[in-house]
DNA sequence: ATGCCGCGACTCTCGCGA
């Protein structure tokens, strides 16, 4: 079985390189991050046409994930049970905007997270959240969003023979490594000691993360700013990864950072990760 | 060549992204 994660950065300006993707690999599952649409405005048919069934939660312009499964689709799940939701709260010194604040008792829960069982695997595709700055709302969310999903994730790694794979653009450096120069981001997100921890607790729930084992190149990045001939100086970045429960692991023979689909006009800014798995 | 940011929308500018 053959399972890729890709953040396309807008399925519909993508979908011809996505069916690309599809085909070119001969994948079986893929888990997609950043479709950047609603549910109603996901090209459900050009996916059937292709022989895949296909899950999706999408609530605005923003965030969006989606599984494509030809091995299966079942159970799908919208959100991880627990997963934090997220709205700016206004500032005390802004009354009105602080009173319509108290009026929102939860925050609304993001398309971020959707799991699908996929030929036996439970795949979840993830994107998770982005963190904007050091001490921003934005960032203590993302930082409770991956203690959330490290939570719930425990239970599910609980049974020694659970097949789980957390796939997705997690927004996080593991490793100075994985940067073109660490320097460059002093101060900034991905690479704060609390985001790597958050990264590194999946190891603590029973996780694995296979894409390192299989790769374990430095500087095998997975993204690539649009700006600044980021791609043709190769200052890139490896964000995208997957985690997996034992089960999972000791079957993946080979992964593959499908650095050609950043070539070319029309171009996501992260690639493909490809995990072959023996049947 | 891999080339100077791209996408979506309450579009003619802005929010968002890493």
């Amino acid at each position: 079985m053959r399972i890729a994660t890709w953040n396309v950065n807008s399925l519909r300006a993508r979908l011809d390189r996505t069916l690309g993707v599809l085909e070119r690999w001969d994948l079986d599952v893929l888990a997609i991050q950043e479709t950047k649409c609603r549910d109603e405005q996901f090209p459900v048919g050009a996916f059937q046409e292709a022989g895949y069934e296909v899950a999706h939660t999408g609530l605005s312009q923003w965030n969006g994930v989606a599984i494509a499964s030809r091995v299966g689709l079942e159970d799908v799940a919208t959100s991880f049970p627990g997963q934090p939701g997220f709205a700016k709260v206004a500032k005390a010194d802004d009354d009105a905007a602080a009173s319509d604040a108290l009026l929102e008792v939860e925050p609304p829960v993001e398309a971020r997270a959707i799991g699908a069982t996929c030929g036996g695997v439970r795949v979840w595709s993830l994107y998770v959240p982005h963190g904007r700055a050091l001490g921003d709302q934005h960032y203590e969310y993302k930082l409770t969003w991956l203690r959330n999903l490290r939570d719930v994730a425990r239970n599910w790694a609980a049974e020694p023979d659970a097949q789980v794979a957390l796939l997705g653009d997690w927004n996080v450096i593991p490793l100075d490594t994985d940067v073109y120069d660490v320097a460059d981001f002093a101060g900034h997100t991905h690479v704060s000691q609390p985001e790597r921890d958050a990264f590194a607790a999946f190891a603590e729930a029973g996780y694995t993360e296979v894409t390192r084992e299989h790769v374990p190149a430095e500087h095998a990045y997975t993204y690539w700013d649009y700006q600044r001939l980021a791609f043709p100086k190769n200052r890139g970045l490896r964000i995208d990864f997957g985690w997996t429960t034992p089960a999972v692991a000791e079957r993946v023979r080979t992964v593959t950072i499908d650095r050609e689909e950043r070539k070319g006009k029309g171009a996501s800014d992260h690639v493909p990760v490809i995990l072959e798995l023996a049947d």
